[in-house]
DNA sequence: TTCTGTGAATAGGTTCACAGCT
DNA sequence: AGCTGTGAACCTATTCACAGAA
């Protein structure tokens, strides 16, 4: 199979969501494009990279294109997810919706903190970091979530990945250093708020027509 | 000035984040690229769409780098930032060390729920949803935060750009469809974690050597 | 006619490789 | 020697445009 850019697997997971709201019977490659806001003819590359899913004339069939993203994102099994940070942005995360309707289950939360460990969160009590590693080693999981401080968050990564985890997502604000076949994708609200000041100070070049 | 990607700009809100973490008086393209996960050529080539700010043999002195790459991230101004949504994320992001850091003030939370409404987070009031548009117009802000339902999102929205907001960080999984010259970038915790999955359905065909 | 799938053309982004400054 | 800045080469992604199926 060629390879598939970063990009595209973006804009399908992009497409998924749209999929799952919609209640039509087919959508063509412009309702697509007009929701992941690109052009038909990407729809139409990003989706043919992965076979032919649509019929010429009519479009795609929702049903049948949902289930083929979903297979494609690996989304057809459910994933066991390990938290690790028992702070603000971790308990959002743990009551957030959008992942257990989409097969992702926190199994556990770890944090170092005493004061934190042992209370009970939404079903799950928080537990001790020190027991990270292990636990994993007993019972595996798939991916991890890093929500620690910059200092600690390449220690954490270390035990998850003694652990057994091969994929990270991580809110530290630094760069973690992985072994090759770990992936690690990187969350910076920071960073996105920069995107929009450098919008905010440079494109007000664009009049008004 | 030369068009700017989007990639660029993500890249150096990474070597701002690595360069404030330095303590170092010069950096080499090397330092930087081995943080952002890039190569020296493609540090040298990020800022040198921006003029010329290392010394050759040398490499590029911290301080002023730091000064420049703020600078052209439109980060020498303080922004004022509205956040839409009362609930767990806003939660965390209202109390995100991060953002203060680098000149992002949170100064008004909103929302349609009356158990929420004059709550105190953080010293901020939680005010009624009905007075956003109201407060922008007497007070302007840079900013708004969207972390309501997807629902509301688009409804929210509306409120936001009659308020005179051009930028907006949204957090609810719908496309918003803002007028020509308002920017929009989304979060959305599923879509990374999804990313996540593709790699680990796909890549594991990584052999160890 | 409508709309997909895809070669071919175009545009955009990254890496090479080296001249030139320190 | 060490390291930047940048044309030129290379590689990747997007768009065009059209044949072919419904």
């Amino acid at each position: 199979m060629r390879k598939i850019s970063d990009n595209t697997i973006r804009r399908l997971s992009l497409y998924l969501q749209f999929l799952e709201q919609s209640n039509m019977l087919t959508v063509s490659s412009r309702d697509l494009a007009w929701l992941g806001g690109t052009t038909s003819a990407q729809v139409r590359r990003d989706l043919s990279a992965f076979g032919s899913f649509g019929r010429r004339g009519l479009g795609y069939p929702v049903v049948e294109l949902t289930r083929r993203i979903r297979g494609i994102l690996g989304l057809e099994r459910p994933y066991r997810v390990i938290l690790v940070g028992a702070g603000k942005i971790g308990s959002a995360l743990v009551e957030y919706s959008g992942f257990r309707s989409r097969g992702f289950t926190i199994v556990g939360i770890y944090d170092n903190d005493p004061k934190k460990i042992g209370a009970n969160w939404n079903g799950l009590r928080v537990l001790d970091i020190r027991r990270l590693e292990r636990d994993l080693n007993e019972e595996p999981s798939d991916i991890g979530i890093v929500v620690t401080s910059a200092d600690a968050a390449q220690e954490v990564t270390n035990a998850l990945l003694r652990g057994g985890i091969k994929a990270i997502l991580n809110f530290a604000p630094v760069q973690l250093s992985v072994p090759e076949g770990v992936v690690v994708r990187n969350v910076n609200m920071a960073h996105e708020l920069e995107s929009l000041t450098y919008s905010l100070a440079n494109l007000p070049a664009t009049p008004p027509t």
